[in-house]
Order: C-alpha cells, then structure tokens, then sequence
DNA sequence: TCTGGGGTCCTAGGACCC
DNA sequence: TCTGGGGTCCTAGGACCC
C-alpha cells in the first residue's frame, strides 16, 4: 500500500504577493494574466463575490469600485521564487518528491508515523520559513490526494490537511457521497456534463460504477482515473520531469499589430525564448512552427489565423537558424490589412542534443562554434536580466510588447527592487 | 477600449504496406 | 454490383491539467 500526499498552496499568487505586502490580507485581490487580461488567481474574498477564474477584467469594473478590489499584475519572477522555496522545504519530508506545477507537489510519504502529525508540521514550516498558506491531502494514490487536499481546504474541521490513510471507511464513504463528481482530477468539464447526464452525480457513484462500461463508453484514462479512486494506484511518481517534447511561446501583444516589420519582431524574440528553453533541457528541435492571429473575439473585423509549420534542415537549438525558419514562415503567412493581436512560436520533433540521427543527410549539425556562442549568450543574460543580449531582428522599439500595469516589485530576484524595512 | 500561456495524453481516421 | 485482413505511422483534434 502507498502513501501519497498532495501538499498545495493556498490561492498560490495571492498569497505569494501577501508575503511582502502584510496590506493585502483580508483584502479581496485578483492577480491578472498577461495584459491585464484576465483573471488567473484569486483571494478567498474574491471568490466569495463570485469572481470565476479565467474572466476577462474589463468585465468586472463595476465589482471592482464597489468592493474595493485590488488587481495585480503577474509577476512570474516572485512567483517561482516562493515556489523553489516552497518546494525545497518539502523536500526535507520525503526522499520521493515530484513537483507537480508551480504551486504543488506529491510526496512519497510511505512508512512515516503520524502523518496527520506530519501533515500539520509541513503547514506550519511552509507559513513560518515562506510565509504562504498550504494544505496536505494523504491517500494510497495520487488521484485520492488530490481529493483529500480538496477536502483539506474546502472543510475547516480538518484544519488543512485530510488524511484517509487513516479514516475510517465509512467516513470516506460519507465524504466522497458528497463531493460532486466534476472535482475529481482529470474529469473536466466536458466529461463531467457528460457523466452527470448518465445519472453519475457524486465522486462515490462513480467509484462504485462498473468499471468496464466506463472503459468502453471513455477510454482507458478513466479508467485509471476510477481505479485510483478504488486505492489501487495507476500513476507513478514522477521525480524527474522530463524533457518537454514541445516548446510554445506565444504572447498578446500590448497593442494591436498590422506591420509586417513589427511582427518579426515578436516572432524573433518568442523564438529567442523558446529556443533558450531548448538549450536549457539540453535538445535541438527538427520542426518550427509559427502563428498569428487576429482578436477572435471581435465580431465584424475581418480574421484571419493563419499557422505554418517547417522541418528545419537539421535539428538544432541555435537561435538564428530557429529565428531564419519562422520568419520564412512569417513572409509566408502574412497578409496586409489585418489588426493582429497575436503571434506564436512552437518547437516540435526534439530530442536530446548530441544525439544526432539521419547524420547521412544532415547538412551541417550545431558546429561547436555556434553552440559555444548560444551558451555564452544564455549566461549573459541569465546573469544580466533577460532579453539584454539578442537578436538584431528582435528590433529595439518593441511597442507590441505587453502591457502589465500594476506589477509588484521583483522583491526577491533584484536588488534594486528589494522590499525596504522601515 | 479591454478576453493568458504552456503543456500532456489519447483516439480516430487516413495513407500506405504486405 | 460485388470489393480481405491485418499492421504501422502520421496527423488533427479533443480532452484534460495548472
């Protein structure tokens, strides 16, 4: 039998933004997307007004005046921050660590005593080292967690952290009978109009359901995901995340976009991004692709969101070659006349650099030259601040680039930005 | 005026092979 | 008009996650 816990902080942005701002507690704050776009985390206070997660801000101006709401801009650079902090004191728990994104992880929590005991240890570690909010779910498998963590947070009689390692059956029973059935991890929104629609309300009915008609009638994910309800683990502990198979950058831009010149801009410096991406996990990619858009959410303009993608001559994860393919594309797709509001890159076909296949007809491979230059630029700016060396064709003026209007310093990761104590 | 960004896995269907 | 039975590989699209 394992033992799993899901450890997961609280309304993850928020509460790292709180750690230096003590004025922002108890006041209802939203952290916004990219352009101030729309709405990616919220305070309890928040969700109280019944503020859903994904809504676009412009939408909420009248909420915001009437209760006095604080709106933040993201700030990615304090956020994965706290969470390296967060996770490193988790891992003095357990040998087994997987971090699961950016506000969670799973621990192999096998062969501990006490682990509700346990569980309460880590909340009060994690808010007196970090300063930020968690709660723990224990269960034999992760799916089970995920459930309990659910509980943890949602029931204040369990003081932040569920344990049904050593709950009584019946308590279980009693808890899953009254969790709807959508909550379950990896039951979305589709599958759960879907589930409710066959009469299977409550995350005990479809524990209990036949296994095999739901195999049939939704495949194979789940039914692990039913299995894993039943306590018998399906999924594994993922220590070391492996290399991403694909790497997107893509972004809105502050402003719309019509000039071919100005396109290639965010084109060449998305694709800088993702290459840099590449050459951190060590690959090279043989397929690059590119996109553009217009507002979609625009009725009566003209649209048009056009993609292309292109097999590159070898694989390779220098930035010039990455940079040459797309904008080739770019030439390619663009039309004149069209507001765009969007453009986008993506790696694809990568494998581990040094590693190299089909060397019968590859025209020339990463020379040791270009890779020590790539190097040698991803260490300057990796010490100098991002984006201080690049690209020519990145351009210098960058108007399209996005808009975030009320980030909070970088407390954290610049000195000039350090929090002052007075 | 204003609607994010980045991933994974699975399946179905088509092309092609013997 | 009738028209086998596999297999593999690739791609697009759908569903999910945070």
């Amino acid at each position: 039998m394992s033992t799993i816990a899901l450890v997961d902080v609280n309304n993850f942005y928020v509460s790292a933004e709180r750690v230096f701002n003590p004025k922002l507690e108890g006041v209802p704050v939203v952290v916004l997307s990219n352009n101030d776009g729309c709405v990616v985390a919220r305070s309890q206070e928040i969700r109280a007004l019944g503020v859903t997660m994904g809504e676009p801000w412009f939408k909420l101006r009248d909420l915001v005046k009437e209760h006095g709401i604080v709106a933040l801009s993201s700030n990615y650079a304090l956020y994965a921050d706290i969470s390296n902090r967060v996770m490193t004191i988790l891992s003095d728990f357990s040998p087994r660590q997987e971090v699961y994104s950016i506000d969670e992880c799973f621990l192999d929590l096998e062969g501990i005593p006490d682990l509700t005991q346990t569980g309460q240890t880590i909340r009060q570690r994690i808010r007196k080292w970090v300063g930020v909010p968690v709660c723990v779910g224990i269960a034999p498998t992760k799916t089970l967690a995920k459930l309990a963590n659910h509980v943890a947070k949602k029931r204040s009689q369990y003081q932040g952290v569920c344990n049904f390692k050593e709950m009584p059956v019946e308590d279980i029973d009693q808890i899953l009978a009254s969790i709807e059935v959508g909550e379950v991890w990896g039951i979305g929104r589709k599958l759960n109009a879907h589930l409710q629609r066959g009469g299977i309300q409550t995350v005990k009915q479809l524990r209990d359901f036949d296994i095999l008609r739901l195999r049939r009638r939704f495949g194979v994910v789940m039914e692990r995901t039913v299995r894993e309800l039943r306590g018998e683990p399906c999924l594994e502990m993922a220590e070391v995340s492996p290399p991403k198979q694909q790497i997107i950058s893509s972004r809105t831009f502050g402003r719309y976009v019509t000039d071919l010149h100005e396109l290639e801009g965010a084109v060449s410096t998305y694709m800088s991004r993702a290459a840099e991406k590449l050459r951190r996990q060590a690959s090279v990619a043989a397929t690059a692709y590119v996109c553009i858009r217009t507002n979609p959410h625009k009725d009566g303009e003209p649209q048009y969101s056009p993609g292309m993608m292109i097999g590159l001559p070898h694989p390779t994860n220098d930035t010039r070659e990455l940079v040459q393919a797309v904008l080739t594309c770019l030439h390619r797709i663009y039309r004149d006349g069209f507001r765009y509001q969007k453009a986008g890159v993506m790696l694809s076909d990568i494998t581990p650099e040094g590693i190299s296949q089909g060397e019968l007809f590859a025209s020339q491979p990463v020379t040791p030259k270009a890779s020590k230059l790539m190097s040698t630029l991803d260490q300057i700016n990796r010490k100098m601040g991002e984006g201080v060396l690049k690209l020519a064709s990145d351009g210098v003026e960058q108007e399209w680039k996005m808009k975030r209007g009320n980030k909070s310093p970088a407390y954290t990761t610049r000195w000039d930005e350090l929090p002052i104590v007075r």
